[in-house]
DNA sequence: CTGTTAGCGCGTTCAA
DNA sequence: TTGAACGCGCTAACAG
C-alpha cells in the first residue's frame, strides 16, 4: 500500500505538502502542486481513511438504520441516502433494526465506533427520551419518518394527516360517502392517516362509524403476515355488516392484499368496492387494477435527510432551524370507481 | 470520548492490559480482568475502530456493491449480507453501481480505502479481466450471481439452466407444448434460462421456433421501463403469429408486466395464456393470478456469500476449494393452466 | 501475567 | 510557500 510518505519521497517534498495537495487546502506552489499530483496519479496513492479519521476525528461515513432492507420502502431509504452521500464522497454503512429499539441503539453505537457521526434513523418504536439522549450526543443524527417536537429541526417526515385528507377528498369527489378503513396499530402513521380521513368526512358532516374501522389484529406477528390479516379484515367488515363503497388501506402492500382478499370472496375492484393505498410503491402500478394511492416521496426524503445530516456536521455557519415536512400527493389509477350521485 | 488510556488510568493498569481484556486475547489474571471489565462497563468505553484498523490493517467491514438497493432483489442481498456480517460483529458498507462497471470499481476502491477487504460484488457487466485483477488484490472478494470459471471458488451463483429446465418441465407436465419466451439481452442469466427451457423441450423432440422468442428491445433504456417493453413483447408475439399456450418470462417483474399487458388486450391468465416467472419475489404471491415461478434463494445466497468472504479472510486453515452453486426450486401458484391432452 | 516502547498513516501545529 | 515534529487511539513486540 502506497502511503503519503512514499509519495513525498518520490516527489521529493515533505509529507505535509502531499497532504496539502491531497486535501486541496493550504498554500502550495503551482509547480509543486502539479509535480506532487503527478506522482500521486502515477503511484495510485489513495489516502488511508482510517488514519485520517483517527487524527481528524471525522470519518466521512453516513450510517443508516432501517427495519429491514429487503422491503422496497426501506431499500429506497438506503438508495436515496447513498445517492446523497456519494455526492460528498461519503460512504454509507447500514444496519437492519428489525423494529427493535435495542438493535437500533446497538447499530448506532457501532456506527459511532467507526467515527460515524452522520446517522439516518428510521425508528418508530424507540422512546422519545432515548432518542433525545442520542441526539444530544450525535450532531449529525437525523430522524426519518418520525416527528419529535423537541427535535423538530432533525426530523424529516411526511404529513400523514394531509395524506389521509387527500385520500378522503378524492374518494368524496368520486361520490363515495361510506368509507371503511383497514389499518394496523403498529405506529403513529396509521393513526394520523385515519385522523386525516375522519377530519375530512367530519367536515362534510359524515362521521365514520366505528364498525367501519379494522385496526387490531387477532394474532401477534402480523407484520410478516399481512395477507392473512387482510383476509381477516375483509371478513370482519362483512361480518359486522359495515356499510361501505370504498376501503382505505394503511399502505399499498395492504391495499393489494385487500384487493386479493376481496377478489377471493367474489368482490370486484373497483366495480363492487373501491380501494386506495398509500406509498406508491412499484407494486401500486404493477397490480391490477392499478392502485390509486398517495405518493410517499421516500427517496427524495432520504436524500434530503442525508444532505441535512451532512450540513449539520459540515457547515461552519449556523443552519437555519426549520422543519422538514414533506407533503404526499395523490396518484390516480384504476382502483376507485366514480359513483354517480 | 473515553479512550483505552482513560480506562487504564482509572483501573490502574497499563493500556496493553485493557487492550487484552477488550480483545479477550492474551493472558490476563482473573481478578485483573474483572476489575478492568468493570471500569470498561462503568465508563462505557468502546474501542475506536479507526485506530484499530490503522494498526491491525483490518477493518471488520463488509462492502456490498449492487446495482440499486431500492429494487427488492438487491435489497435482499443487502439484507442477507448484513445478517451474516452482524454475526461476526462486522459492519456493512454499501454502494449502488447502477450497473456501471466504472461505478463498481470506484465503489470497491472506496471500500478498500477504509481497510475493507470483504467485498460482495454483484456485477453482470464488469469484464472478466478486471474482475480477475480485483480478485488477486482483494482476498475477501466474492462474486454473487455470476460464475467466472477461473474464480470458481469465489463465485456464489444460481443454476439458471436448471431453473429454465424446471420451468419447462413443469409447463410440459401441465400439458403445454408451445412455449413463448420473453426476455431481455441484459446479461447471461436470461440466456442460460432460455437454454434450460430449450434443452428440455429439445429432449422431448419439441424445438422452440425463433418467432416465439422476444429478447431484444426496440428502445435503449428498457430497465427503467419494463412495463412498456412487455406491452411491446406481447404485441410482437401476436404480430408474428407465434403459436403458444404459455409465456416464460425472464423474471417475476416481467411476468407481472406481461400478465398486465395480456390483460389489457383482453387475454386472460391462465385461461387463455399461462405465464411463469423467475425469482419468487414478494410480488409473485401478491399479484393475481398468483404467479407460478422459480424461487431464487437470494437472501440465503447472500448470507452464504458473506460468510464465505469472512471465512476467506479470517480462518487460518486453508479453505477447501469448491463451488458454491445454488439450486432454484419450483413454486406452484395459479398462473399456469393444466391443459388436457 | 503485566508494563514499556514503538509505530500504524495521517493532519496539524509551529518554525523557517 | 514548505518542512519538522508531534500525537490521534490502538496493537504488537518485547522485557520484566
Amino acid at each position: 500500500m502506497v502511503t503519503i510518505k512514499d509519495v513525498a519521497r518520490v516527489a521529493d517534498v515533505s509529507p505535509s505538502t502531499v497532504s496539502r495537495v491531497v486535501r486541496g487546502e493550504g498554500k502550495v506552489g503551482k509547480k509543486c502542486r502539479a509535480k506532487v499530483q503527478k506522482v500521486i496519479d502515477e503511484m495510485g496513492y489513495r489516502p488511508n481513511t482510517n488514519a485520517r479519521a483517527l487524527v481528524s476525528r471525522r470519518s466521512e461515513l453516513v450510517g443508516i438504520v432501517t427495519p429491514a432492507l429487503h422491503k422496497p420502502f426501506f431499500g429506497s431509504i438506503a438508495f436515496g441516502a447513498e445517492t446523497a452521500a456519494r455526492q460528498k464522497s461519503f460512504q454509507v454503512m447500514m444496519r437492519n433494526s428489525h423494529n427493535d429499539p435495542e438493535h437500533e441503539i446497538d447499530a448506532i453505537n457501532s456506527f459511532r465506533e467507526h467515527g460515524c457521526e452522520n446517522i439516518i434513523l428510521h425508528s418508530k418504536s424507540g422512546s422519545v427520551d432515548d432518542l433525545k439522549d442520542l441526539a444530544e450526543k450525535i450532531p449529525g443524527l437525523v430522524f426519518i419518518n418520525r416527528f419529535i417536537p423537541e427535535l423538530a429541526s432533525r426530523c424529516v417526515w411526511l404529513d400523514n394527516v394531509s395524506g389521509g385528507r387527500m385520500t378522503a377528498d378524492y374518494l368524496y369527489s368520486q361520490g363515495h360517502r361510506d368509507i371503511a378503513l383497514v389499518s394496523l396499530n403498529l405506529n403513529n402513521d396509521q393513526e394520523e392517516r385515519i385522523r386525516g380521513v375522519r377530519q375530512f368526512f367530519q367536515s362534510k358532516g359524515i362521521p365514520i362509524p366505528e364498525e367501519n374501522i379494522v385496526e387490531h389484529s387477532p394474532v401477534k406477528d402480523v407484520v410478516s403476515n399481512i395477507e392473512e390479516y387482510c383476509v381477516y379484515a375483509v371478513k370482519e367488515l362483512y361480518k359486522r355488516n359495515a356499510n361501505f363503497t370504498a376501503i382505505v388501506a394503511y399502505n399499498d402492500e395492504m391495499a393489494v392484499c385487500l384487493m386479493n382478499a376481496l377478489f377471493d370472496i367474489g368482490k370486484r375492484v373497483p366495480e363492487d368496492v373501491s380501494v386506495m393505498g398509500f406509498d406508491d410503491l412499484d407494486i401500486a402500478h404493477k397490480c391490477r387494477p392499478a392502485l390509486t394511492t398517495i405518493r410517499y416521496p421516500i427517496i427524495e426524503m432520504s436524500e434530503y435527510a442525508t444532505k441535512l445530516s451532512l450540513q449539520m456536521t459540515l457547515e461552519k455557519e449556523d443552519i437555519v432551524q426549520r422543519t422538514h415536512l414533506f407533503m404526499p400527493s395523490l396518484v390516480v389509477r384504476k382502483s376507485v370507481k366514480k359513483i354517480d350521485l
